[in-house]
DNA sequence: TAGTATTTTGGAATCGATTCCATAAGGGGT
DNA sequence: ACCCCTTATGGAATCGATTCCAAAATACTA
């Protein structure tokens, strides 16, 4: 493998030199340029990156860390955020906590002492831990979509509370008033911020009695968990389901479907996030959408930003939801 | 930022000392392994993993380049791989190349110039390049699913042809006579792959003559395209159409229900990947599973095993594939 | 044309670890 | 008590680049 030594030798001039040619601190057109251009062309030579990050102190790496890539909702995300970075040279690690927080310092640590550039993290729990605090004075760190305790700063996420509000106020306009909040884990800020929106709606119209919240996990399981439930006692039961995300009710809708129970009909469904296959359900599921695209541009923009020498701003950034009415809902059953 | 010499000072030992500890050729009840121990805690130490790998020519990272990360294909696999290999304590790169065959190369070269210690490769094209021939000779590159030309031994793959063998074979036994193949792009080994298990089935029984074969891509658009035109001439077309994969079989499965075309008694559709969705849609899709869990399991432990200073055995490994049958697919119409 | 300012250039130091090699210390055997 | 063999330890070299700084070459000004 040629190093820039030898390239150094090749072209008859320094190591320096050799190294200014790289990174474009020499004029193109002259004599030692060229030369220096034979050699690399000639020895097949490409910088070893390892060296010249542990010199320069810059990578042009980052860490993406989500929960489960087996949750559509994260490769949608990632696909969007690679897609861009890659377009500014930056290249991405990327890993899974499997949900379980424990894990993530360690992570955190792990991608630290590699010197990534900055960190883009999904955090499994609303605790900031002291690995994330110490990383984050030295790095930025991008929290996406859930918000850690103290770094609301360094926050992108959608306007949950507003998204599940419009899904609410949609539901109660369409005649319902017997509507269930399948809400996701209980200690998450994202439960807490989407819950609100629904309590709000709800308190609008001073409806908070024939409602009732139950708390899970973001799984599908957890959405058929419920619709055992639900199939228990049918008529008893409320008219129209919001839940935590789309998987949620995927289960849900999977569950019903496969009892001959008919959607919206019977009971109306929304979901959160808009992932892939919610389109392609029938009925297709109104849901509210993660404007992932967005996400992914906004979040890159802000890290380039940052590597490029700017400050991280110190205002959290709250994109738009979006309601996506589909085939899942209607009015309620009489 | 603390480094190994602050260690080796606050220990009173000097930094190969510090090395040899962090490296676990210490004696770890010596009276310095104790002292190396609360000098690191102290002093917060984190080995900077740059400079490590630098001197030590590993990197404990590999590199994992796909097509496409808004495929479900792909994340599945990487989730698999990741998950895995983080066991091992080996981080991962992701890469997308935007299904273009050209920027793959360049793709290979920044990931080698990092010095991962090993790819897996998921290549847009079965054409070999210069660049992936160079780095394959000096770190393992794992290529999954699609066959390079010449390396036919580092790939691991599915059967793909006793998969649509089976599948067509299914569908001749249900009584079809009238048979489409949805292929993939031309030039690519898994179309072919596939294509000769069609051919396989049919000639089995003498059947090529009612059957026909289709290039396009592996894309829900491809199989849209294809429905509209089988909408416009609905009584002469087939009653059984095999698709390149699920994405493909979604698109046709969208296209027809939307025109009120019943699944699977007019048309009966088989898939191949058995992504997350096909399960969940309605008619669910029969389709060709590919074995995404033990792929992660296989590639991750032979890349380890490589990592660990093994070698890479010189055979292709073949994964079996299996027929999971749901509802798109029937008896013929009369 | 001399004198100063600016740009080019390369030698040496540096980033933070591991590895090589020589030396010191400990352990057994006679 | 002596010698040999093994193990423990640290100083110096090394990985391959960038960056610092001083010297050389060039350009500019009066």
């Amino acid at each position: 493998m040629a190093t820039i030594s030898d390239v150094a030798r090749e072209a008859g001039v320094s190591r320096t030199t050799v190294s200014r040619y790289l990174n474009g601190q020499l004029n193109d057109s002259s004599d030692k340029a060229q030369r220096i251009a034979r050699a690399i062309a000639e020895l097949r030579y490409h910088p070893n990156l390892l060296a010249r990050s542990l010199r320069s102190a810059t990578t042009r790496s980052i860490a993406v860390i989500v929960p489960d890539l087996s949750n559509p909702f994260y490769p949608t995300l990632l696909s969007a955020i690679e897609a861009r970075l890659a377009q500014h040279g930056v290249q991405v690690f990327v890993g899974q906590s499997g949900d379980d927080a424990r894990r993530e310092p360690t992570m955190l640590q792990d991608y630290y002492n590699r010197r990534v550039d900055g960190m883009i993290y999904v955090s499994a729990t609303s605790e900031p831990d002291p690995v994330l605090r110490q990383i984050a004075k030295s790095i930025p760190v991008l929290m996406l979509d859930e918000q850690v305790t103290g770094f609301s700063d360094a926050t992108i996420r959608v306007d949950h509370e507003r998204g599940v509000y419009q899904a609410t106020k949609y539901l109660l306009d369409l005649g319902h008033r017997h509507v269930t909040y399948l809400a996701g884990p209980r200690h998450l800020t994202t439960t807490q911020l989407r819950l609100r929106g629904f309590e709000t709606a709800l308190a609008e119209r001073s409806l908070t009695d024939a409602t009732e919240v139950i708390y899970g996990s973001y799984t599908m399981e957890a959405g058929r968990l419920w619709a055992q439930r639900f199939l228990e006692n049918l008529e008893r039961g409320p008219t129209a389901v919001i839940c935590a995300n789309d998987l949620v009710a995927l289960g849900v809708h999977r569950t019903l479907t496969e009892n001959g129970i008919v959607i919206p009909n019977f009971l109306s469904i929304i979901g959160f996030d808009d992932i892939f296959v919610s389109s392609l359900v029938s009925p297709s599921l109104t849901t509210i959408r993660q404007p992932f695209e967005q996400f992914g541009q906004v979040v890159s923009e802000r890290l380039v930003e940052v590597l490029h020498g700017g400050t991280l701003r110190d205002s959290p950034m709250i994109l738009a939801p979006e309601l996506i009415v589909r085939e899942s809902t209607s009015p309620p059953r009489p």
